[in-house]
RNA sequence: GCCGCCUUAGCUCAGUCGGUAGAGCGAUUCACUCGUAAUGAAUAGGUCAUCGGUUCGACUCCGAUAGGCGGCUCCA
């Protein structure tokens, strides 16, 4: 490790000194906890050091993830310093660092509005100069209690400290340091007076002056401790960098994530719409995303069949017994749209598949010959979201799941998981998505009322599901208590061209269904046997998935899945016939082509396709036809000229064929 | 569902103090037939989201409803 000098920041002294190497640093000032600025050697702004009172403590890089974490964090408390400030009655919730930023939270009178953030910013850039040291000072529980009486937050929070008897405990672990301590972090001004004071378990900056760049985003409202039966506290979301360049950067990734949004390309390339009068979360898909759409399902359709599966139909509402008789009416009749009577019955919109895939199965009597069966359809489904969930075609209330339904044997079951999960992620990458992780969802123990089945064979389960996603080599999230009520799910999660994750497959291992339908097959020794159902929506549903699709590739479709192919521009009127006949070759190859033989001069027809995200111009004019040749024009501005009509359509199709982006 | 904000032409948006509405793009028509990201002109297009209230008078103020946006909660 390199030579490490220290800024000791001592009230309004500095005076900078090479201390050694590594930690040691920090054991030569253990009798001062306010000592914090280190480097290694170089440069100061290339390091967050963290502050402490002895152990553990090592210079971290401004740039890692701890070292923003600790800007962050600290940005937070300049935050809040600034909101007491301006409104002194404003109660302090917590204040943590989150991916890319932090937020704090106040219980205040009125909730913010956007000039009250940036009346906040200029107070925060003022605390910022001031160079506020943040003091580190350990507290006991009984001290802090005194001290903080004004804060019901804050007391609630050490109340949950140590966390015995208290269901979320974690929220009282931030604060904790030890038995009966906790530390309180006092932002001391120049004259050595404590500004403000936050009850907190650090680290933090040594001064305020070492935020380089920061921003407040937004305010909402969040419930206290995240449990909506709680008050609503007003949330202020900022971000803050180790360099302003940084800064920017993430602004200009936030703006490319707006370009991006499938909601304004799905209505700038006319793919789809949500119209008013049919109700929020349903969408229309026009001819251009029905192109998308329909091609994506035969090719998925197309696959499914490849890898065994058996296309089946079912009808998208049922009497309601169905759905007593799966479960779901109990567990999930929020999800679920209201019944309606007719005759002397009530039915259901279904919001699953799988209830109708059990009727398949068990229409007549089944041989284990026959396992692994296969059931798969693009099933309509309709849940019943809360209206402030709905958000474009990624959270709609009625939408197309490419459901499957595997019924195995118990000793089928992990391969066929396997063979399920590498189906997800070869179909993934057909789509230009190759980058995943996998998140196993667990049952949560505390809540038995939620899940059914007994507990071996819920172990038993999650033991399967455990060792392919395991084997897979991909990275692993859990995620206790995310289980459906019938079993664990797998679900995999893809990143997109700007790093954003998504989930997608879930792959749900279910030993309850069967019994509930008594689903049975006659085993080779004449018994019957109930089989195990693996439940798998590889693209979740269809409906987002072209939302992902779109903001993945900004709407610049691969040519396979782009609504037009290739756009023809006849540089005068006396050259459409020609490109008629070169189109009219190209359709008869199943290509997608339109001539755009509207008045306009050619730039503006060029800049229309290009606006359209057109992968394939090709241009004739009299050059052209006289070599007959077309001009040939990728999206990206690239082209040729003189390209013999033959090879331009060889062009189109091998793009096409390879699924590759252009 | 909760909190806040928003809704004016197909789209993006102006519209002053309460006195019955405007631009650009797009559409349509006409002229131009043009060599690599916007040719020009004209025309049409509005119950100012819906319903109710206040007022002599409401796009404007108030309320409800619907839809949207940002979060929270939720996401079988």
């Amino acid at each position: 490790m390199s030579e490490i000098k220290v800024h000791v920041s001592a009230a309004d002294e500095r005076v900078e000194q090479t201390v050694g190497t590594g930690t040691k640093a920090w054991e030569l000032f253990a009798d001062d906890p306010s000592v914090i600025a280190a480097r290694a050697g170089g440069d100061l702004k290339d390091l967050a050091y963290e502050l402490a009172d002895g152990d553990q403590v090592e210079p971290v890089a401004m740039d890692s993830s701890d070292g923003r974490d600790i800007l962050r964090h600290s940005t937070a408390h300049v935050m809040a310093q600034a909101v007491q400030e301006i409104w002194p009655d404003a109660k302090l919730g917590i204040g943590p660092p989150i991916t890319n930023g932090f937020y704090y939270d106040f219980d205040v009178e009125t909730p913010f509005v956007p000039e009250d953030l940036a009346k906040i910013e200029t107070r925060m850039r003022k605390i910022i100069k001031d160079g506020q040291r943040f003091s580190r000072r350990v507290t006991t529980d009984a001290d802090a209690l005194a001290e903080l009486a004004h804060e019901p937050y804050k007391i609630e929070l050490i109340g949950l400290k140590g966390g015995a008897g208290v269901e979320n405990a974690a929220e009282g672990a931030a604060v904790e340091v030890g038995a009966g301590e906790l530390t309180i972090y006092d932002n001391v001004d120049r004259k050595g007076e404590t500004a403000w004071s936050d009850l907190c378990r650090g680290p933090h900056l040594p001064t305020t002056k070492r935020i380089p760049a920061f921003k407040l985003m937004r305010s909402a409202a969040a419930y206290w401790r995240g449990d909506e039966k709680n008050k609503q506290l007003q949330r202020i979301y900022g971000t803050a960098w180790e360099t302003k360049e940084a800064l920017d950067e993430h602004l200009q990734l936030l703006e490319e994530a707006e370009r991006r949004d499938h909601r304004k390309l799905g209505r700038d390339l006319d793919l789809f719409s949500f119209p008013d009068e049919l109700g929020s979360g349903l969408a229309v898909f026009h001819p251009k995303g029905g192109v998308i759409k329909r091609e994506m399902e035969d090719y998925v359709r197309r696959r499914h069949i490849e890898e065994g599966f058996e296309y089946v139909g079912t009808p998208h509402i049922s009497k309601e017994g169905l759905f007593h008789t799966s479960g779901h009416l109990p567990y999930y009749a929020d999800g679920m749209f209201p019944p309606m009577v007719m005759d002397n019955s009530e039915y259901r919109l279904k919001a699953m598949n799988c209830p109708m895939h059990n009727l398949i199965f068990r229409s007549r009597g089944r041989s284990y010959r026959e396992l692994p069966l296969r059931l798969f359809e693009f099933g309509s489904v309709y849940r019943n979201e809360k209206s402030g969930v709905v958000h474009g075609l990624t959270r709609v209330r009625g939408m197309t799941q490419d459901d499957s339904h595997s019924y195995v044997t118990e000793e089928q079951a992990p391969s066929e998981v396997q063979h399920l999960l590498n189906f997800c992620l070869s179909l993934f990458k057909d789509f230009g998505l190759d980058d995943f992780y996998l998140e196993l969802s667990t049952r949560d123990d505390s809540k038995p009322d939620k899940f059914v089945g007994s507990d071996e064979e819920w172990a038993k389960a999650t033991q399967v599901l455990a060792d392919v996603a395991t084997a897979s080599g991909l990275e692993l999230v859990p995620d206790p208590g995310g289980a459906a009520y019938y079993g664990p799910k797998i679900s995999v999660q893809a990143r997109d061209a700007i790093g954003r994750t998504w989930q997608m497959s879930t792959i749900q291992y279910d030993f309850n269904m069967p019994p509930r339908f008594e689903l049975e097959y006659t085993a080779a020794d004449g018994s019957r046997q109930q089989p195990v159902m693996i439940h798998s929506a590889k693209f979740g549903s269809i409906e987002r998935f072209i939302g992902v699709l779109v903001e993945h590739y900004a709407g610049a479709m691969p040519p396979w899945l782009a609504p037009v192919q290739v756009q023809a521009i006849p540089i005068a009127e006396r050259h459409a016939d020609y490109l008629y006949g070169i189109a009219r070759t190209m359709k008869a190859l199943g290509l997608r082509v339109e001539i755009d033989d509207s008045d306009d001069r050619m730039q503006k027809k060029i800049r229309n396709a290009q606006l359209q995200k057109v992968p394939f111009m090709v241009i004739a004019g009299d050059d052209d036809m006289a070599a007959g040749a077309v001009s040939f024009r990728y999206r990206d501005g690239h082209q040729e000229n003189g390209v013999p009509i033959q090879d331009a359509i060889d062009r189109v199709v091998t793009a096409i064929r390879s699924r590759a982006q252009v």
